[in-house]
RNA sequence: UGGGGCGUAGCCAAGCGGUAAGGCACUGGUCUUUGGAUCCAGCAUUUCGUAGGUUCGAAUCCUGCCGCCCCAGCCA
């Protein structure tokens, strides 16, 4: 036996299996499998209450339900989980839909809400009362939070805890009917006043509640609780396993309470995982809205915002997203993962896919004193150095440039490989060229153009062009280069764990310099018409996306992410 | 002071009684007409929260202790 099993992992080990690390949940599934459960079938769902927008998080849940189901060759659902109409909007399941299916996962016709099982929801509930283990309860919400007891003190019975089967039936229809006021009663499991797990102290399981439903209007007035509502949905899909995170451990016994009052077994099993945090942003619905509600970002999809749509904006794939999300793992340790690792994601996904382009952000003007004052040259440039078969472009070259004002100081450290008086370096795709003289402003001494030769003989492509400098820069052609504006992000917070003191306020750790506007930025001439949504690399910079802004004419670039800078690093070490 | 979880490097995370995978980050070096990418190397020298115990052998089993997270909504 051990034997076998040693040959079973060398095997795995020969074949490189790089899926060979399982997590817990597969652990089980094969378990269940192995044991022939579920007829050997896998059902998952994603859940999602439509109450807001979804975020990297919710990606998480939603790769995991959906990756599971297609190894398993199983069946993902999507279900609102709208129990709660006081909450939630057709503007969300909307969106929610088109976040889901923009991550790259289908449904396929598996599209359902727990408010269309309400009527055998509601069944459910009579069945309960009936088999004596649900009661109506007359306690206001005051009187029940009193009577659950504490942590460390068991509850009381409410005095409505006996009532015969009948008038709790009698009085649940009233309920139903809209014979009681909001809040006048509520339908409450029998279950244990001195659970030492609160959720199993006569849990409230429908409440009344008069709201206009987004999909049921005004057809109901009492509502199921979650607790109620969720076990029975999975049962209802025939979902195997219902995968949840965390915080709803507690909830467990509840869960498997209800399956078993209405006398499903087996049901789906639940099971939990740690949720997302990352370093640098906050994740809690709650906190997102607010900055959304106070103007501390411009909406939802602000790039800044950790949700799905804010990443879609600011340039991120669905597969640098996917690639994350695997990465990080499944397990129960409530971790926070460090967003340098999905910034990794995403530069190799867009190395290998996105076209170069040369912008010069900070312009400073050069003139180039030995070229010809009308003459223009193409030059041309591969769109992709990893990517031959993207082909190439042109770019014209003239006798006035622009190259960016970092790249060019007066009094320049030692290793500063760019262009500074009497030094050399090459402009990509193009020459050689030499700076040789250094103007400035007159009045405030700040350096307004640079005039350089060009070496002739180094032009790129020929044949004695391979004289080595150190410094290569990008450049735009003055009389060619298209204005366009760029927005710079930074972290939205400046500390690492913006939600590490409960005290003070979340938002006195907003990084004010999250947003950088540059209006002055200049763009190679053939990218100048770039579609809305395109990602490029800016040659040295980053990774830049046309952002959606852009559609009044003059086109907008987000900063997805920066190159890795070892430059600044040492500089910024110094 | 009740109950439920979790503790493996700076951050994730494998490991399931046979002698610490992998990724990110970091550090060197190679290469380079992107200070990018690539490639190579280094990165827990009895160490897995901690103290004991069982065992020929423990991150893995047992016990105590410590730390962190969740639960007292008619939210999900």
């Amino acid at each position: 036996m051990e034997t076998q099993n040693r040959e079973i992992k060398e095997m795995s080990q020969e074949q490189g299996d790089s899926s060979a690390s399982v997590n817990f949940i597969q652990m089980i599934i094969n378990q269940d499998l192995a044991e022939g459960k579920n007829q050997g079938r896998v059902h998952t769902r994603f859940p999602p209450e439509p109450n807001g927008y979804l975020h990297i998080g919710h990606a998480k849940s939603i790769c995991l339900n959906f990756g599971l189901a297609a190894q398993y060759q199983g069946l993902c659902n999507l279900r609102f989980d709208d129990t709660n109409p006081s909450k939630e909007e057709v503007e969300y399941v909307e969106s929610i839909q088109n976040d889901v299916h923009w991550l790259g996962f289908d449904w396929a016709e598996r599209l359902y809400y727990a408010s269309d099982y309400f009527e055998r929801l509601y069944l459910f509930a009579e069945q309960l009362i009936m088999k004596g283990k649900a009661y109506v309860c007359d306690l206001s919400a005051q009187e029940i939070r009193e009577f659950r007891g504490t942590l460390t003190e068991p509850g009381q019975n409410s005095p409505y805890r006996d009532r015969t089967v009948e008038e709790n039936l009698r009085l649940f229809r009233e309920m139903r009917a809209g014979a009681y006021d909001d809040g006048a009663r509520v339908l409450r499991g029998k279950i244990d006043m001195a659970s030492p797990n609160l959720n199993m102290r006569d849990p409230v399981l429908y409440r009344i509640q008069r709201a206009t439903h987004h999909r049921t209007g005004d057809d109901w007035c009492i509502y199921p609780m979650y607790d109620f509502a969720h076990p029975l949905s999975d049962a209802i899909e025939g979902i195997t396993h219902s995968i949840w995170t965390l915080e709803f451990e507690n909830h467990r016994p509840l869960y498997d309470w209800v399956l078993e009052s209405c006398d499903i077994n087996p049901g789906p099993q639940q099971i939990e995982f740690a949720r997302l945090n990352l370093t640098y942003t906050v994740m809690s619905k709650r906190k997102l809205r607010q900055l959304v509600e106070d103007g501390s970002v411009k909406g939802w999809d602000d790039p800044r915002m950790p949700t799905i749509s804010g990443l879609r904006r600011r340039g991120y794939t669905p597969e640098a997203i996917r690639d994350f999300c695997e990465r990080i793992g499944v397990a129960k340790s409530n971790s926070t993962v460090d967003i340098s690792l999905l910034e990794h994601c995403i530069r190799e996904d867009l190395n290998q896919r996105a076209p170069r382009a040369m912008c010069v952000l900070r312009p400073l003007k050069v003139v180039l004193v030995n070229y010809p004052e009308d003459q223009v040259e193409m030059l041309p440039g591969e769109i992709n150095p990893e990517d031959p078969n993207m082909g190439m472009r042109d770019l014209p070259f003239s006798r006035e440039l622009y190259i960016e004002q970092e790249d060019f100081m007066e009094n320049p450290p030692k290793k500063f490989f760019r262009l500074s008086p009497g030094s050399e370096v090459r402009l990509k795709h193009a020459y050689i060229i030499k700076c040789v003289d250094v103007i400035k402003d007159s009045v405030t001494g700040e350096v307004t153009e640079l005039h350089c030769t060009y070496d002739l003989e180094t032009k790129s492509g020929m044949p004695s062009s391979g004289r080595k400098v150190k410094g290569t820069l990008h450049w735009v052609s003055a009389a060619h280069a298209v204005p366009v504006e760029v927005r710079l992000y930074e972290n939205l917070f400046l500390k690492e764990n913006p939600d590490e003191d409960q005290e003070e306020d979340f938002k006195v750790n907003l990084n004010p310099n999250s947003l950088e506007v540059l209006d002055k930025a200049l763009i190679e001439p053939f990218w100048g018409r770039a579609a809305l949504g395109s990602k490029f690399q800016f040659l040295r910079q980053g990774y830049f996306c046309v952002d959606p802004d852009s559609a009044s004419g003059r086109l907008v670039f987000n900063r997805v992410v920066s190159l890795k800078d070892t430059w600044s690093k040492l500089m910024k070490s110094k």
